[in-house]
DNA sequence: CGACACTCCTAACGATCGTTAGGTAGGAGG
DNA sequence: CCTCCTACCTAACGATCGTTAGGAGTGTCG
């Protein structure tokens, strides 16, 4: 019984700017009530726990990375695993700038999940890093990367590009749009053979 | 009046295991206490609160990063500010492996300091990125790194290697120094206008 | 009009939090 | 032997935690 109305969502957003800025473990449900003017009793008629409201954000966050990294490879320009991984990184790069606060907590609060929940996200993870994994181990085989271990210059990315949940902010020097520019580039040229 | 016995070395570095596994915020005084076989009250005897234990650990692992970019850099071959870009990364990546739940507490529990704290630790980390993007600003003002924004690339990067913080296990596929030397590589390729 | 669903309230529950007070056992140094 | 110090103990403090119980107001739909 999953409830999925304006409030409920409500929810979401502002537990989204908390979780982010001070933690799961340090927010409260009395601080979360009190953001959206309400007592922390009157929570409980929208969520039946405060690690369901973790879990919804982080679940959210799972399938927009996945959406977006499914439609940014299904183009057909997509096939070589040069403009793969190019489309890998933007994609990645937009659902982070498009919510920071929800991607951040994805990246950083997962491990409050419960052992059932963090599992399954978990295994939602590792399909997601394989994508940049093997898209990498794809360039290899056809010479387009120079050779390097496909598995750590893949966490290398992953990294670099989730820490920008944790420094962007929406009025900061850089648009979302400059940053995704730039982590292609970097990220390109970090593993290509000849990307001049 | 600073204690710096052995056993306050040993809550630190408790304290340490336990903030890497479940932060901060989720691990309590008790947990702490628990693991070192004694009482909760009795902590009290060697430190003054629970903050005080992350700002030591904290402390030491910004003293280990600050310590290791120096000696990396007071090499005189590294006035090159390639050498020097690969010295930084190298001597980063030491000082994780060499105590990953240190460091990793470093990277992610810092912003559970008191504001004081928080803003002494965060001057500090800002002149620890400096030495990294002046020494990119420097490699392109010679033209041995590719037209970028410095600021932006050295968050790139030290994203990237702080992330090893949150991966790496003593026991796992890959030695820290396999591990540096393939992220200087990566580095020096994301950076270098001709690094083949 | 009546039923129902939705949203929020007050009050309180037992558990756990960081921390303090006050005391005791054992070893070191005079 | 006596004193001091270190390291630990038991007991408890007030605060805050996530959560439940039970009720009330409001709007919608038949």
């Amino acid at each position: 019984m999953i409830e999925t109305g304006a409030r409920r969502r409500e929810i979401d957003e502002v537990a989204s700017g908390l979780f982010h800025a001070n933690g799961y473990a340090a927010t409260s449900v009395r601080d979360i009530a009190k953001a959206l003017d309400i007592q922390a009793a009157s929570m409980y008629a929208h969520v039946s726990s405060k690690e369901d409201v973790l879990f919804s954000i982080v679940e959210a966050a799972a399938t927009a990375f996945e959406r977006s990294a499914a439609a940014a490879t299904a183009d057909v320009s997509a096939n070589d695993p040069v403009d793969r991984l190019a489309a890998l990184v933007e994609a990645h790069v937009e659902v982070i700038t498009a919510d920071p606060e929800r991607s951040s907590v994805f990246v950083t609060e997962w491990r409050h999940l419960s052992p059932g929940r963090r599992d399954a996200i978990g295994t939602r993870r590792d399909a997601y890093e394989a994508r940049f994994r093997s898209t990498i181990e794809d360039g290899l085989a056809i010479g387009a990367f120079h050779a390097t271990d496909a598995a750590l210059a893949a966490t290398f990315l992953l990294t670099a590009l989730n820490g920008i949940a944790t420094w962007y902010r929406p009025d900061g020097r850089l648009s979302g749009d400059r940053i995704a520019d730039h982590y292609v580039d970097l990220a390109l040229r970090a593993l290509s053979e000849d990307h001049r």
